[in-house]
DNA sequence: CGTCATCTTGAACATGTTCAACAGTGGTGG
DNA sequence: CCACCACTGTTGAACATGTTCAAGATGACG
């Protein structure tokens, strides 16, 4: 059922089949949800876990004045949260920014995988120790970076998130974004995202066009972003990591 | 050994005799770092993990220019990082903030937890739950807030988080930070930093001296800050959670 | 074809930065 | 014990980046 993760999973570890027929077990329930919908609310208790299938989420909270902020995009093959299952009630809201495809996995299922199928367990892991990866670049951006550096930043984030998972063509991606939300995400005003923007196109650097962004000059693009592209991750673990949790599947039931 | 460790983790469960025995044995090396040192550097794979049992550390990143971010503090009982096992290698580094006690905990000893001692298992999923909550709350204060916001926001993080380890007095904290490290964490300079404190102070919502803030109009304080204090998800877990995982320990063997 | 959201642009403004100078403070060695 | 040094804190003035307010243009969609 659910390719979107399987695919982002195997970006971490070689996924047999058998591992690919475990993950079609577990992800149910596939749902399409319109753009600009709430998935899971402040306060809630969410009762499954879920994965992106197709199109774009964010997590995002809203300030007492009424400001939001994005605190992350969601993906396709991103899961969200292997967390919230520890935590009473949602500190932040999670909604769509178009029409998307999601599927759930049960908050049981997530607890015997640790045990039963330690393998994709760990990659799970490590795709939590992703996300906090990109999380920790977020407040690099916000603490230390001016205006037209942030924006280069979240393009490359999105392009090498969109790519890891098959979904971006060299050098454009899909940003299904309002100026507005893009000035949510990176801690500045709509009005002043409209002007670097208008810079960067002005500059070369880049060309935009309903919802669609293409990256001009990369290198140079890169170097007002300031950052390489090792944050993200996306290599797989060390070696004797891999090894160890393949180990302890061969000791484990995997039957079921 | 490690009482830190042991006091933290209880916020999330109750520790039984037989638990804080077992933490004790997986803590070793206990050691003592002089203030302004790197614990672990940007490029270095980490082959242990390790708490913080006396003093204060962060965790920060520093760009091509020379500015440096504060990704975040670490107070006693913090782990760094449950994450870094996954990662080929640190894409930030870690440095003590003063003089500081810190011990390890083997690579092994944290996986072999996952399987052998679910309950401990679960309350370090949990702490790094708590991390990860506090990390958004950085990117909505980057992101969203003024200066006096952020600064009173960063006493309340810092004072709500040293209370849920038994370590401020009422309505004071130690915090061993120069404005240069006020302001790297919070994305601001350190003379914006000074400006800030010193109206803070003629305000009468904090007093300060050597290394120690005291919050004397707490609530005035918390309004300039805009944060509530459940962020920091201090409570238990849903009750099912616990239980399962006390459960499923009964049924695991606990001998070693 | 009308309506709503989004985008665009200008001008005045605010918050925070930069640069620079000096004062306090603690630690070190003579 | 004092003198010196380095670091931290303090303050002012000019400046820059980004915000706010406001108005109009464009575009998507029924």
């Amino acid at each position: 059922m659910s390719r979107a993760l399987a695919r982002k999973l195997s970006n971490f570890l070689e996924l047999t089949d058998q591992d690919k027929t475990y993950l079609d077990r577990i992800t149910f329930a596939r749902e399409t949800v319109p753009a600009d919908r709430d998935i899971v609310g402040f306060g809630e208790v969410p009762a499954t876990m879920f994965v992106i299938e197709r199109g774009m989420a964010i997590r995002y909270r809203v300030l007492r004045g009424g400001e939001r902020q994005i605190l992350s995009f969601m993906l396709p093959g991103d899961l969200c949260d292997l967390n919230v299952f520890l935590l009473k009630k949602m500190d932040h809201n999670v909604a769509s920014l178009e029409e998307l495809e999601m599927s759930r996995i049960r908050r049981d299922d997530v607890l015997k995988t640790y045990f039963k199928r330690p393998r994709i367990a760990a990659a799970l892991w490590w795709s939590a120790l992703q996300a906090e990866a990109i999380s920790r670049e977020h407040i690099v951006a916000l603490g230390r970076r001016r205006a037209r550096s942030r924006l280069a930043y979240l393009f490359f984030d999105i392009y090498w998130r969109l790519k890891a998972v098959g979904l971006a063509e060299d050098n454009v991606l899909n940003l299904p974004l309002t100026q507005a939300e893009i000035g949510d995400a990176l801690g500045l005003t709509p009005v002043h995202i409209n002007r670097v923007l208008k810079e960067l196109v002005e500059e070369g650097l880049i060309d935009k066009q309903r919802g669609q962004v293409q990256l001009l000059n990369t290198e140079a693009l890169q170097k007002v972003a300031d950052i390489d592209d090792h944050y993200l991750h996306l290599d797989a673990p060390p070696r004797e990591i891999a090894s160890y949790f393949h180990d302890l599947e061969r000791l484990t039931d995997v039957s079921n």
